[in-house]
DNA sequence: TAACTTCCTGAGTTTTCTTAAGTAATATGA
DNA sequence: TCATATTACTTAAGAAAACTCAGGAAGTTA
């Protein structure tokens, strides 16, 4: 079957939820028997599975079909019975896992935690040790979320501030010791942008922002995660600011991340409160009484640049945030959406929209899964022989 | 044929510059057969042109083979000798045209020049009279070079502060009244992006920065220009500046262009140089003698901030640096390219590229002229009597 | 001239998608 | 209740594009 059809009516099928294969056909414009075809493909490799539940007769168009004439079809949607992905988010101060299905539709939700341990050695032991406990031991391939600067082709940790041991590690390889099958490396903020859209089709558009130890962003334009030659992109964090002279864990100066990722908050939320406790609940509260000041002003604002200037040079109007900054009261993104409106081209075309969100790793590492291991791309395109 | 396996060999034939059949079914992995009847029909359409000259036996791939053995193949290149395309740049103060082949081979050749008129009449008009002096009535397609915010789908200008008539006019139709046939608007910076990579195949990757009126960009990604789903894009320039108060005619204030637009450098240079008459060569004459000064470090850091960020959320390391600030003294790209590295992540990995070009708009339309023109409309395109 | 190498092309096969036609399952109405 | 309309799915035949195989063409080497 053409890789490419299966894609697009996995995706498809994906986006509408649950569909019949007529359904499917017509909405991807390619006839009936190819449709069938290609579900009965994924059905039989347990991609799919019927939803035997009664057809929604009020029809996938909405409201003009009230019953529909002839007979029902067969509604499909994504399997999500059987799990099949061991998803695994190595956190800097958590490890979380889960055996998730094809077609997840919840918010993350981690059977197991456990502490990120300082070690290869004693991570891999861990995931052993939580591998007897679970059930199921084989899956179609395990997906991992990693923090800092990844080579996902290569499998390898380029930098990673808070977690220098994945630096040396192979990730992969330690990963192949507990279980068999394929091992995927995903960049954390990439599964997160993926998750959104994974858990949300309708946006196909977008600039996620994650605020949390570091700042980081990843680019889905036409639903697609963009991608680049470099094992960087979506570094917003590390954009400089000018003026500012904090240090930065990357080595250089006034990075956007010294201002906004959680330290750089409290860092300065310390120097201009200094009896309060330098805590994120004290952050919080400061917030709700004082309001918005200057210093939060500014930094916000720094952040705002970084992201207005990604929007302009990408050609992007919406932008979803997870991560810290959301759980801080409304007023501070409140504050960052005009900031950023006052920043970004397009708000004087059009609407420029500033979402908070969920993360959403799970979900992403899934998106990633069918992505990379239930629908490989056979390389059409060769590099040059030589 | 298929519509994709005619790209890619129209492609690699374009980067090669000359090859064989059997060359192009090596190169792109597919048989011989298939390279053959592509490569049959596009010399038929007239894109491609058989090579006369003399096989280079020196080979494609360098120096191993010194004397092919062997039945010498018959070389193909893109079609040099018939004009296909009728490329205008419609600029902010001049209007160029020249007739162009599919194989563009030099830089930048306008045949015609004349003044920009201050209305979409007087354009008209103009065009028409140039029109009737041309030998050349018919073309594959006309293809428009415009400055400013421009939505090549719809064929509208959206926002052009220097060329004010554009926004109302519709460009298309105005140019569909002096020549038959389709008519595609091209945004300048992506066709300046767009004919660097036509004249020099083998950057991929880059990020193109044009300096002049405005300052503006565009990315080239895996090749291919970079498709987003607003009519704007690249728009560097109007990164918002922390600190900066100057209005920009884009209606914010403290972009960046304001500091490094032609306009914005003369104006910085005359508020610290009131006896100094206001122009670009005194300007230059300034910076031999004094070098960098305070005003101009800092616009150039200011610009450098706005591309280095770009290059760590779009992960690129290539940077192209056309216009005005190339015909300064070198010491002010250096500047630039050494504040770049400074604020570009990748420079802590590997190397960043920073690179001075000149400006290549007709090429960048010979590439949208296929990519859009050509390739799409396979069937209608026949040999035509030229 | 014979042997060898490489290039190009024609013939038949495979893959993949389409159209067309037939069967299945439901609602509607006499 | 039964015929009819409508929609869903399946099977069969055909078309397009790319592949393999093989043979002729056009050179070099010995």
């Amino acid at each position: 079957m053409g890789r490419l059809n299966k894609r697009a009516l996995l995706d498809r099928l994906h986006r509408l939820g649950t569909a019949s294969r007529a359904d499917l056909a017509k909405s991807l414009g390619m006839s009936q028997p190819t449709a069938g075809k290609i579900a009965d493909e994924l059905l039989r490799a347990g991609v799919l599975e019927e939803a035997d539940l009664a057809p929604p007769r009020t029809a996938v168009n909405g409201a003009k079909a009230a019953a529909r004439l002839g007979r029902p079809g067969r509604m499909l949607r994504l399997d999500r019975s059987r799990p099949r992905f061991m998803a695994i988010q190595l956190g800097v101060t958590e490890t979380r896992l889960a055996a998730l299905p094809v077609g997840a539709d919840a918010e993350d939700c981690w059977s197991v935690r456990l502490e990120t341990p300082g070690s290869a050695e004693q991570w891999v032991s861990e995931l052993r040790r939580v591998a007897g406990q679970l059930p199921q031991k084989k899956f179609w391939g395990v997906l991992v979320s990693v923090p800092g600067l990844v080579d996902e082709q290569e499998g390898k940790v380029l930098f990673s501030p808070n977690l220098h041991w994945t630096e040396k590690a192979d990730l992969r390889q330690l990963v192949g010791r507990v279980w068999k099958g394929p091992v995927a490396l995903v960049q954390e903020e990439r599964a997160l942008a993926l998750g959104h859209q994974y858990l949300t089709p309708e946006s196909d558009d977008f600039l996620l922002v994650d605020f949390g130890d570091g700042v980081g962003g990843a680019v889905i334009v036409a639903g697609k995660l963009h991608a680049n030659p470099l094992p960087i992109s979506g570094e917003l964090g590390h954009t400089p600011v000018l003026g500012n002279s904090r240090r930065c864990g990357c080595g250089a100066t006034g990075c956007v991340e010294t201002l906004v990722s959680t330290r750089g908050l409290l860092e300065s939320f310390a120097e201009t409160h200094a009896k309060s406790p330098k805590s994120w609940a004290a952050l919080g509260a400061s917030i709700a009484e004082h309001g918005i000041e200057p210093w939060l002003a500014a930094a916000l604002e720094a952040a705002a640049v970084a992201i207005a200037g990604a929007l302009n040079v990408i050609g992007l109007r919406h932008v979803v945030i997870t991560g810290s900054l959301t759980q801080l009261p409304p007023a501070v993104m409140d504050y960052l959406k005009q900031a950023i409106e006052r920043g970004a081209m397009w708000a004087r075309f059009g609407r420029v929209e500033v979402e908070a969100a969920p993360r959403r790793r799970a979900a992403g590492l899934v998106a990633v899964g069918i992505d990379r291991l239930v629908l490989p791309m056979t390389g059409q395109i060769r590099p040059q022989a030589s």
